[in-house]
DNA sequence: TATATATTTCCATAATACATGAATTATGGA
DNA sequence: TCCATAATTCATGTATTATGGAAATATATA
């Protein structure tokens, strides 16, 4: 992963409502949530919520397809482990005692 | 943890220069690396990383020590737990098959 | 076609973060 | 004590980012 990947993934989620969205969506999983839905949920305009969706969007943390008039979001697994990854690097390496616990305790 | 908090250490991570010094201080492992040789290392000036190590310490990302003239400095790995843990929340609660390969393939 | 719903785009203003130079504090050695 | 080294704090101009109102686009239904 390249680094400026990794810096438009944090800050999209160093924000006030998208940490909220990401959450939301990691809760939803398989199944998703719709863009109303998640406005609706979290107290959100639709302009401000369409923005920000766009933003985890092309920060590689959410995906969408859409449904009729709706278009449903779900967190993006995979580019939240290549984020991980990308942090982590080497970290193993020479000292996995430090590395491992950072995993573990998590699920 | 608190949502302002993981928040705070999101932004911290958002940088250009901080997340190098956390990548560093990640490879550097449980020796960590004083002040003076993260500046030679990443080509920073003493002014601007101090004031970057000051900004991922208050986020709870790295720890420091103070040696005779230097401060040495670690990467906080319990820190990082604990926000990997506040974004991941509930994944796992009904999902396990989708959280678990963010874990996976990380080391 | 006309209307309603869902979401996005545009734009102006306000707030926030950034890098740097200069000065300051803390510690060790002569 | 005096000086050198290591790191931090302060002040400031610049640039980036967030927000919300209004308008526009996309899709479905009558």
């Amino acid at each position: 992963m390249e680094k400026n990947r990794a810096i438009t993934s944090l800050a999209a989620l160093a924000h006030d409502q998208r940490i909220d969205v990401f959450r939301l969506l990691v809760k939803a999983g398989p199944g998703g949530m719709i863009a109303g839905q998640i406005a609706q949920t979290l107290a959100i305009r639709a302009n401000t919520l369409s923005n920000n969706l766009n933003i985890l969007s092309g920060a590689g943390l959410i995906r969408s397809t859409r449904e009729g008039r709706s278009i449903r979001y779900f967190a993006d697994m995979e580019g939240m482990r290549v984020l991980l990854s990308f942090l982590m690097e080497d970290c193993c390496g020479g000292h996995p005692e430090q590395c491992q616990p950072v995993l573990n305790q998590i699920a």
